[in-house]
DNA sequence: AGCCTGACTATGGTCAAAGCTAGACAGGTA
DNA sequence: TACCTGTCTAGCTTTGACCATAGTCAGGCT
């Protein structure tokens, strides 16, 4: 698989500060955010429906089709999405038929918005056909980048990071 | 499992716009860039891991200790991802031991950096404990922070957001 | 040479994810 | 009433992720 090998400095990527400089000093054990996120979202099948939520879709047969999922993975996954909280349904009644229920992002799973876009955009920076579905800003036209800030409102790079034990592991580790 | 249940206005999360507005004008098939992203970052392994590497991991003791995988996953899942070009195998040499190979991250692999962030930003919002590894700005010292722009580097939310089929979709299918 | 250690590799077992097929079930239509 | 359709459930199977254990193997050490 073609890929860049760029022949940069042997630094390391990011620094460790603080008591992390010890990596021994503390374990992970249970603390991962990460590991936290994947127990929601850490499916194939959670993370396409998500994205078809994201790209509007609402409807059981449109989720199903678009997604090439089979009923019965996408009405679990689906269950399980509403049960964590990231959809809801809402009930609706077409014509001649009756009331069913769409499937609609909560604040939860809105909140997800940059995960999904900083997914889109490195999945597009990787070989195979360019196109496909595109999030573009109403208001230019233009698509979608997800970037990394700190709170203060610089842009920050992996060069300009620290990664440093949460101050307030200690106060956390009580509850 | 608690969660929001917000009463809001019965709209689609993302407008549908162009020829995407009849969806069975298109069909996903290959060309979503979140499952092409998923078939390499797909895993939990993967993605521990990496997150792993952006805190400044790179040894393969190191790695497996940490990440609490086992060798025989953490050996498979690093020559994946050195297959895949986001970690690269670099030679390194401790007195009194043989050359050994240290993994750090190649470009492609930082340009995951806005996906780890913003992991990280959603898991840090599910209830369980906070703290853990924190990234920061080394400037500033602030907590880091995924955010969502377009090109034209505003600031755009979900509601500002419109999906439609990219324009080079057609030219992207010849190959 | 023979030993030791750290980085893999190979094997076998468990478990969850996802596909397929077949139903169940509600609530409309004929 | 009987029937149909779209949503959802229930089995069964395959695949792959992960773990545990036990090897292999390279290369410095004594």
């Amino acid at each position: 698989m073609a890929h860049t090998q760029e022949p940069e400095a042997d630094r390391p990527v990011v620094t460790r500060i603080g008591r992390f400089v010890d990596r021994d000093a503390w374990t992970a054990e249970g603390w991962c955010k990460i590991e936290r996120a994947l127990e929601l979202i850490g499916t194939r099948s959670a993370m396409i429906l998500l994205r078809e939520a994201f790209y509007g879709g609402r409807r059981f047969d449109e989720l199903t089709r678009r997604t090439g999922l089979s009923d019965a993975v996408a009405a679990k996954r689906l269950k399980q999405l509403v049960d964590d909280g990231l959809l809801r349904q809402q009930p609706y009644r077409e014509p001649g038929s009756r009331t069913r229920h769409e499937y609609v992002l909560t604040e939860r799973g809105r909140s997800l918005f940059p995960v999904v876009v900083a997914m889109m955009n490195w999945g597009a920076t990787l070989e195979g056909p360019t196109g496909g579905v595109e999030l573009v800003h109403a208001g230019c036209g233009e698509p979608l980048l997800a970037a990394v800030r700190c709170a203060a409102g610089h842009d920050v790079t992996v060069e300009d990071t620290e990664a440093q034990i949460s101050r307030d592991a200690k106060r956390a580790r009580r509850a």
